[in-house]
DNA sequence: CTTGTTGTAATCTTTTCGATTACATCCATA
DNA sequence: TATGGATGTAATCGAAAAGATTACAACAAG
């Protein structure tokens, strides 16, 4: 199974916001069809990320704004913000033979090694910092 | 989204083969009952770990064993094996706008980032052998 | 007050996973 | 060499999750 692509559009979203929104009203409307998504998604998205502090947006008036700036916002935050991972990013299977010495035991020794694992992707995604990605951005460009 | 259990069952099934395969015959039904789960699901999962020369199971005599010993099989070949994560681990979403700077950028520009984090993750799980896991095992008993 | 937005609940569809059924194939052994 | 216990594998089923979409109340600015 795969992250959610929820992390990818939250991201795009805030880059796009970051690139547009001094001379658009960056709407759902407008960030769904650069995304490509239905506006209702982007909103949803836009929902998490104001209350990680990420974003701005008021109901009415329209058009989000990035509530800090670019390079005090990572991968991580972004990622935490719209919950692309719940909890642990392996699935163990549930009810293991607790009358096994395996079963019973399985958890507590594989565990923390895959929380070690994701933690060792996770500190990678607070490596990168949105204004690196607006950087490599404009190189593009 | 969460990584398949196929992974963990997987471990419990090495472990439990390894623990099991010298006092009794570990059939596909045993660890069934071990992991809690159907038969044919273990025995999908002993296919995968067949085929990528894990384990050694043969057809009508019954019982698996390990082809090589624990100490040259990593978490990360039994996450391999059974196709825990299919190519990328992180979804992106398909077909952002191609006519708007950001959407059409976007997986150039994050893409690398994320196959960094999905390598730190895998390079984590290269790092344990199933060797390792049996010690903590037998510790814990 | 009107118009354009946001906030959010409710549905629907698709996809994926594990559970299960069914049965052909295989093989050790009696 | 027949047989009973296993494996190999296809086909279904039901549940869970995600994104798309519809609908509409709440809100803000002109």
């Amino acid at each position: 199974m795969q992250i959610t692509s929820r992390f990818t559009v939250a991201v795009h979203t805030l880059l796009a916001i970051h690139m547009f929104s001094r001379t658009q009203k960056t709407t759902s409307d407008f960030l769904a069809a650069s995304v490509n998504a239905n506006p209702v998604v982007i909103r949803r998205i836009l929902s998490s990320l104001k209350a990680a502090g990420i974003v701005d947006v008021r109901a009415g008036s329209g058009g989000a704004s990035l509530a800090r700036p670019l390079s005090d916002i990572t991968l991580y935050d972004v990622y935490r913000a719209v919950d692309s991972v719940e909890g642990d990013l392996f699935h163990f299977h549930e009810r293991p033979n607790p009358d096994c010495p395996v079963g019973h035991n399985i958890r507590a020794v594989l565990a923390p090694h895959l929380d070690a694992a994701q933690r060792a992707m996770e500190e990678q995604l607070r490596q990168v910092t949105l204004s690196d990605l607006a950087h490599e951005l404009d190189a593009l460009l």
